[in-house]
DNA sequence: GACTATCCTCGACATACGTCAAGGAGTGTG
DNA sequence: CACACTCCTTGACGTATGTCGAGGATAGTC
């Protein structure tokens, strides 16, 4: 990518067709790829599926920086890309930052790739 | 990521539980990543739904480059990457190589991100 | 053989990304 | 107020990525 990638608010739902329905429009793709790349990293598939496993209260960013060995601050970058790509919703408790999946918007970007389903 | 990722056989079907069926292991979040990675571009999103809705034929690459306004080269990089991630399927015939995507591949790929499905 | 078409590879460039150390901003608690 | 805890931001670093131009490999046509 030579240039930057426009801005594009993503805490918004997902409302794209299936990318088997038609050929999509550049705005619907910039949309879809750049949900995927929140989830494209090993990292972050691990933090959602440790926070998809844990408790409806959610978990807070010490408690997945202690499980998957990485520093506060890494935790917080991939909490913040899942965050603003709508993967993932924030509670403010205190001084706690409480993380749970949004399933919706996961299951969402699942069908849109999904050639079977829909 | 500081080092280089190692080197995943992506070709073979992908075989995961579904991130919300448990806390995934180290190298089945890399082995979904890497094939999430392979799917989060634009271009490619819309180069997969181009041959999802073309025919059973598949298409060239000179076809998608103009369709897509890039070079060869460039088109060549991206249908290497979707190749290589299982996601899409090449046959050769004469100098022309004719690509159609690989259905059960995305289908299985999007399971395994869907808290809902499974 | 010469020419064309298609595809891939290579090198170069600019940009984006993941990680950490350091430090700052709130919110509790004594 | 002082201290502790949690979280976020910033800056820096190495690496990865998308794009192109140029050129090479293979297959088909005249």
């Amino acid at each position: 990518m030579p240039k930057a990638l426009p801005v594009i608010d993503l805490s918004a739902g997902l409302c794209c067709p299936p990318v088997a329905a038609g050929v999509v429009r550049d705005a619907a793709a910039l949309d879809v790829a750049l949900r995927l790349k929140a989830l494209a990293d090993p990292v972050r598939i691990r933090l959602l599926s440790i926070v998809l496993s844990a408790g409806a209260d959610g978990l807070r960013n010490v408690d997945l920086a202690a499980q998957l060995g990485l520093t506060d601050a890494t935790i917080s970058h991939h909490l913040g890309q899942l965050s603003r790509a709508g993967l993932l919703l924030a509670r403010r408790q205190g001084t706690n930052n409480y993380y749970t999946p949004d399933r919706d918007a996961l299951s969402a970007l699942a069908q849109v790739i999904d050639p079977r389903c829909c």
